[in-house]
DNA sequence: ATCGTACTACGATAAACGACGTACTACGGT
DNA sequence: ACCGTAGTACGTCGTTTATCGTAGTACGAT
């Protein structure tokens, strides 16, 4: 019930990693993950969405193998699977999580104003 | 009808550009583009679609800022925008055909039988 | 002018996607 | 036992996507 399932690295496909990143909510989650380095709940990211389409976007994360769900409490934390990903596609992540940083949030919706 | 529109660098969006790339046809054709080194005609790259749906696909590519088309004769001439791309997005494209090409075309099952 | 090749434009369709709300479960604290 | 917090499951809705076929345009060769 508490477990959550989670890819082998085998398992993951390049595609399937493209599509997540495709998305500027999961990208904004990959982002804050790269930044915070460690363990994240869902709830101190704050998305602007419903808390329900959130879980939808942290499953396809976690179902394409991005990111390690685990329950903590009634927590779930969230983490960035850097090893398997750097393994499977080398520079990848790296190079996404730098342009996004550079972009920040102006280019995909959310906008700070002044 | 003979000059094709393309994106300028500064509007090239990273998630786009993910967004074109998170397809099997797609990865194909940019994987097949990085080996080809310069321009490759439509008809050169064998995809298994029809003609109408690769149209879409090469559009996909070429509005997100991936490749560059232009007409020559009856053909039409793809190529990948390196330059403007390792610009905007350092280490992207090289870590996905890295990874493409190191997959091949199986693992990312472009293909059904029928 | 006619023909063949290469690619496009349009319209249709089924599937996938992102978003939501509501009702629910799981856990910790009181 | 009860409540509040954290997150889930489900059903729905509108939009986007991938696919196709057919009809059409652009160009080079004959």
């Amino acid at each position: 019930m508490r477990v959550l399932d989670h890819p082998r690295p085998e398992d993951i496909r390049l595609e399937a990693v493209l599509h997540a990143l495709a998305d500027p909510m999961r990208l904004e989650v990959v982002r804050f993950l790269a930044q915070a380095g460690g363990e994240v709940a869902c709830s101190e990211i704050d998305l602007a969405v419903s808390k329900s389409t959130g879980t939808h976007h942290y499953r396809v994360l976690r179902e394409a193998g991005i990111i390690n769900q685990v329950y903590r409490g009634t927590a779930k934390l969230n983490s960035l699977r850097r090893e398997d990903l750097d393994a499977l596609f080398p520079g990848l992540l790296d190079s996404v999580i730098a342009a996004a940083a550079r972009l920040g949030t102006r280019a995909s919706s959310a906008r700070h104003s002044g």
